[in-house]
DNA sequence: CTTTTTCCCTGGACGC
DNA sequence: TGCGTCCAGGGAAAAA
């Protein structure tokens, strides 16, 4: 989509731009140029010129399409048609959790600044910022590490994933969370981020890259979803329990609990 | 202020 | 096969 016109935009479903009418995201966006796409957090930023940002929530089922190399999904809520292209870029949806805001650059930042953390990936989010963002916290650390302002973009996969290799049950509170432990959080969420990008995301029902493709780290959970099956590290049952409206999954001895202060 | 719960939504899994 | 029920979860909002 970078650098070409969008033509036109095809809304499909009017709750994905609630509450603003989407016939003003129509006519705000039609004819503007694509500057480039970024992401911060979950959110997906279309920039477009002269100061408008499309902004893109696929919250669990929302997925991108680019026909003819990806088959047209079921779900279409929207379809931008580009300038020159003859297939549009289709957004896609089943349960229609996702979102979409479009809005100047500084209401952007504003709104985004505002629910966000550090990015997990980036120089700023380190054993030192999340220790100091939590130590007196007493909800646990799974609920934390799901809250977006203490770090922006974990979901509940990752989150089981790293409390999983870091050692550290998910239910221990946020103030009993040492450095050394808050440092082999970092170290395992960037390690599990990583390697979800490489093979292609966490498919776990809609999830579909551009053209298609299922993401290839739902073979490689270690935790997430394993409930009731055997640890793949040293074979005892593995426990589910919930832990902030989340399913959540941990090794009793993988993830012992953690000692009272 | 922090923490927990409820709600939104739909397709798939499951029981009968 | 067909129907009813339950479950999944990101984030906003309400409740505690």
């Amino acid at each position: 989509m970078v650098g070409r016109v969008i033509a036109d935009v095809e809304i499909l479903d009017a709750r994905l731009v609630q509450p603003v009418d989407p016939r003003d995201v129509r006519g705000a966006m039609r004819g503007r140029r694509v500057e480039a796409i970024d992401r911060r957090g979950k959110y997906l930023l279309i920039r477009l010129e002269g100061d408008l940002v499309a902004t893109h929530h696929l919250r669990m089922t929302g997925s991108f399409a680019v026909p003819p190399k990806s088959p047209v999904p079921t779900h279409v809520r929207l379809r931008y048609l580009l300038a020159e292209r003859v297939h549009p870029v289709l957004y896609n949806d089943p349960r229609r959790f996702g979102t979409l805001v479009v809005a100047t650059m500084a209401e952007t930042d504003a709104h985004l600044d505002a629910r966000l953390g550090p990015e997990p990936l980036g120089a700023d989010w380190d054993a030192t910022s999340l220790h100091r963002a939590i130590h007196h916290r007493t909800a646990p650390i799974k609920a934390l590490l799901l809250d977006q302002r203490v770090v922006a973009g974990l979901g509940n996969i990752y989150v089981d994933e790293a409390c999983f290799l870091a050692g550290i049950p998910p239910q221990a509170a946020g103030d009993r969370i040492t450095r050394p432990m808050a440092a082999r959080l970092v170290t395992h969420v960037r390690a599990r981020l990583e390697e979800a990008i490489d093979v292609g995301g966490s498919t776990l029902r809609d999830y579909r890259g551009v053209e298609g493709e299922i993401g290839g780290m739902r073979e490689r959970f270690l935790a997430y979803g394993r409930a009731g099956l055997p640890c793949l590290v040293c074979g005892m049952t593995m426990r589910g329990t919930r832990i902030a409206g989340r399913g959540t999954t941990w090794c009793p001895r993988c993830q012992p609990a953690v000692r009272a202060r």
